[in-house]
DNA sequence: GATATTTAGTCCACAACATAGACTAAATCG
DNA sequence: CGATTTAGTCTATGTTGTGGACTAAATATC
């Protein structure tokens, strides 16, 4: 609970400090990381010299920085040994992805699978599969895999590592850590919360300050990122968007209340008749009054929910993403109107509303960056677990 | 922004572990301290040596832990010297508190004065010579009073110490750090916010887990309470529980926006004709059928409120306070119903309803925890100061 | 083109802090 | 009364970061 701090955890403390400034900050010479992190330029390079040797950071050539004087030596990131596998369960597709230290994407794979057909069992064996064909060719490109989080749809105990409800797959309380066996560290999540940190790190990024993710799918899930990390709740659950009230007295929804966001603006509203999104684009761009209004009146249902969520969480910026992608040209009218009519006069700022740009691997990637983001923070745990092989 | 760790911040770090084991965790034994932090019982000798040298630890008298060998001797938490003053302007009284170290409330003084009628700077004046003659009478407690917040009803930039808008007080722009001048560092935070922590230490405290708590009074706000800190979001205006929409069609609000819960619930929809809340119990208790009914339209808009809440904040427990505290006979039970309809199928626990134990003064025994809770977060910056008069 | 100046990075003696284990103190058990 | 157990202190030691002297490599100045 209370943690300590002793010399070993103190040199863990400023490896994670060096590297995360390097992470953040691109590459800097060992100067600049003395001047920025306050440690001296001799501890920055005995630090610099380990996570060197740990092939968790490289010199890449001379910078001169001012105008005169020697120039130093930029460090950065190095991704070429040290790299996370993120995989994803969904309704009709199974994902896995390499990612190295330095965020970059080295493998992406996608399986076209109806898993709602299929047993819990069957679709897991079929995803270590993937896993294990990932791990084959990551070791082929000379990367040593440090571990795994996969994508769930549903909530999700982290600490179990199952799944309580997964109400599109039809899955009830599985455990996926358990049934799938893999030589590495294996963890779950929910796959909106995964989504927002792949906006983070490999869509607008940064640049969003602290944002709020929307994942429209069959559901409505939400993820908050709050100084780059994910604000969950007491029990996981937060960002539950799709089960906020948008009108008391609306349509029963599935959860048990009535008048969800999900009846107003989710897969199934929007496409009463079932179909792909993509028709629905086509309808749209051919200017179909029944669709348009359609994504009028799931717009401002939208609208209403995150003037709501505004409120309560109060975010810089406001993402769409998953459905609400492709559909963002026909629905960020309605909402924007509503959250400046609702929040103009109060805040000297209405959050700003823009579109997901990364697609439908958001979540796969957010699990492997989510395991690099942890090796970030505490390199020192990695260092162990190379150098010393017990 | 990276904080790197040196000698003496580990030296810090260490003595803020102790001082929080104490704080959390009662009286302790320098061994049994030495346990729970992981730390040496030579390092831990040295630190609670400090401490006590200090003024914030104390020794009292000796414990049997185990059946047999030497009793140790408790360490706990000590008041005499260090301490901290909480301060509140609100619509109708200036309050004023001094709680020391241990969080005992030492002095508590509220004056009853028609802020609305006064200017912005006579009000702050007259803030001024209650906190001074609190200061003065601390000082003949033989206390330090290390710093003091102030509690406002509005929205904060507690960075520059100003209220942009508290339209109960009919305040702008007002920044209440810039005018009021006392011998001590002071800042400013939100009543709302202030009150969830006054909850969190000197009501029903940590029993609750992570809380939301509703501060009813003409607006209504709400502070989150997780892992013993408040969230803010980005630009510390999350939790504004009032402005949630409950009815998208419903009467304008003085927002901008229509329907939100503050026409349903506020203190102006409870008491349209004006008066006190204390009279419209006193209606309840004699049975009146529109108190009733006012109570029961209020507590299903509460509850339509607190679900979506629910959904997007993920709280342990919920705690009514402010008006809703003598209200909660009336209010509980359509809130509970509300929620227990709405998040029963889809959770398995219902957040708890309880209410808040903290009565008024809530925010000013927050702002003084506030500063205590800090002090204790980083007893080296204030055992520099008080051993270091530079 | 030689020298001064500036900045990067390394080296070495030193200081700060926590550690490990021996030691003393004070209780209960047999 | 001695053996055992637990609390707390003392001393030598180890790990880590510091500070300043030093070397290295560039530009500026004359």
């Amino acid at each position: 609970m209370a943690q300590a701090v002793r010399h070993d955890s103190m040199r863990a403390g400023n490896l994670a400090v060096v590297l995360g400034e390097l992470d953040r900050h691109g590459p800097l010479t060992r100067a600049a990381l003395a001047e920025t992190t306050g440690l001296t330029k001799t501890t920055v390079s005995k630090l610099v010299g380990d996570l060197i040797e740990a092939g968790m950071a490289v010199e890449s050539g001379t910078v001169r920085d001012g105008e005169r004087g020697r120039p130093g030596v930029a460090v950065r990131l190095s991704g070429h040994r040290v790299a996370a596998l993120g995989l994803e369960i969904n309704v009709d597709y199974l994902a896995a992805c390499v990612v190295d230290l330095s965020r970059t994407v080295r493998l992406l794979r996608t399986q076209a699978v109806d898993n709602r057909a299929a047993s819990p069992a069957d679709v897991i064996t079929r995803l270590g599969e993937l896993a294990t064909a990932m791990l084959a060719d990551a070791a082929g490109l000379g990367l040593s895999v440090a571990g795994a989080i996969v994508a769930l749809p549903g909530p999700v105990d982290r600490s179990t590592g199952s799944v309580h409800r997964a109400p599109n797959l039809g899955w009830r309380d599985v455990s996926v850590t358990e049934s799938l066996s893999l030589p590495l560290p294996l963890l779950v999540d929910n796959e909106a919360n995964l989504a927002a940190l792949g906006e983070l790190w490999f869509g607008s990024g940064a640049s969003l300050g602290d944002f709020l993710h929307v994942s429209g799918e069959i559901g409505i899930g939400a993820g908050l990122v709050v100084d780059g990390a994910l604000f969950r709740g007491a029990h996981g659950f937060a960002g539950e968007l799709g089960h906020v009230v948008v009108a008391p007295d609306g349509p029963a929804c599935r959860c048990g209340g009535t008048g969800c966001l999900e009846r107003y603006a989710g897969q199934d509203a929007l496409l009463p008749a079932g179909g792909e999104i993509a028709e629905l684009v086509a309808r749209l761009r051919a200017g179909e009054p029944a669709a348009t209004a359609a994504c009028e009146r799931a717009g401002s249902a939208l609208g209403v929910a995150l003037t709501t969520a505004v409120n309560l969480l109060d975010p810089d910026t406001i993402v769409l993403g998953g459905i609400f992608a492709p559909l963002f040209p026909w629905v960020s009218g309605p909402v924007e109107k509503a959250m400046r009519e609702r929040l103009g006069q109060m805040r000297a700022r209405v959050p700003a509303l823009v579109v997901s740009r990364v697609g439908a691997d958001g979540a796969t990637l957010g699990a492997a960056g989510q395991v690099i983001q942890r090796i970030i923070a505490d390199p020192g745990a990695f260092l162990l677990e190379v150098t010393d092989p017990s």
